[in-house]
DNA sequence: AATCATTTCAACCGCCTGGTG
DNA sequence: TCACCAGGCGGTTGAAATGAT
């Protein structure tokens, strides 16, 4: 047996919303609330598939929304989560309020991702590239007031065997953010990679994300 | 000004998970 | 225990915007 379709493809839009498509979708929710998804587009009076519905309201009309550029802050956050979490895009968005994991998942793939290469860092492992060649890795294109400390950036990463770690830990990040911003905010700010040793990870079942274990090593915006 | 290349990001798709009967 | 359903998630796509020539 096949999954029924989450909706009968035949009658519905797709493509970019209407302003009167969200309209009716802002109206409908403020009246019911969110949920019901599925039922929700006939409710609503909208050709539109549930799934497209919930989509649209969570990264875009929601009025908890923090539109525009990331900040510093949340750009050494996002970084600094993906290193625990991996892909786990809906849980670093849990962190970042007033982000969508949408939006945090294109900021990634678009600016970081290419950040994090350029200046020789995996970023799937957050760790130094092996790279043919090259011993210290050079920090083209971005960075120009490389105040950045030019040192190599394999020499803090430990042989941390895997980055494997226990996504049902709750993760308990320290409010205040790691301060080791550059000196006079050029070459911008920080990133940090967690160098964490298997105990430091897990205590009582807690994650214990201690900003003293970070280490600088990009910059930003 | 026109054309082509590249980048960005909203939206879609299909799979997975948890709740329920 | 199983099957079904709805919601949620992450990967991917493609149109629009922007930049380069």
């Amino acid at each position: 047996m096949g999954r029924s379709p989450c909706c009968e493809k035949q009658h519905t839009n797709k493509g970019a919303w209407t302003k009167e498509e969200d309209q009716r979708l802002i109206n409908y929710i403020k009246l019911h609330g969110e949920g019901g998804w599925r039922s929700l587009p006939n409710a609503a009076g909208l050709l539109r598939c549930g799934k497209s519905c919930r989509l649209r309201w969570i990264n875009y009309l929601r009025p908890d929304l923090k539109r525009g550029n990331f900040t510093t802050e949340e750009n050494e956050l996002i970084v600094n989560l993906h290193s625990l979490l991996g892909n786990k895009w809906s849980l670093i968005a849990a962190k970042l309020p007033g982000r969508t994991d949408n939006e945090i998942k294109n900021y990634w793939n678009t600016h970081i991702k290419r950040k994090l290469y350029s200046q020789g860092i995996d970023p799937r492992t957050h760790r130094p590239l092996i790279n043919k060649g090259s011993t210290c890795l050079t920090r083209e294109v971005e960075d120009s007031n490389s105040n950045s400390s030019g040192s190599c950036l394999t020499t803090e990463v430990e042989e941390n065997p895997e980055l494997n770690l226990n996504l049902e830990l709750s993760i308990g990040l320290h409010p205040h953010k790691p301060t080791t911003k550059s000196p006079g905010g050029g070459g911008g700010g920080s990133c940090f990679s967690p160098i964490l040793s298997t105990t430091d990870r897990v205590r009582n079942g807690n994650f214990l994300l201690q900003p003293h274990l970070f280490t600088c090593y990009t910059s930003s915006t």
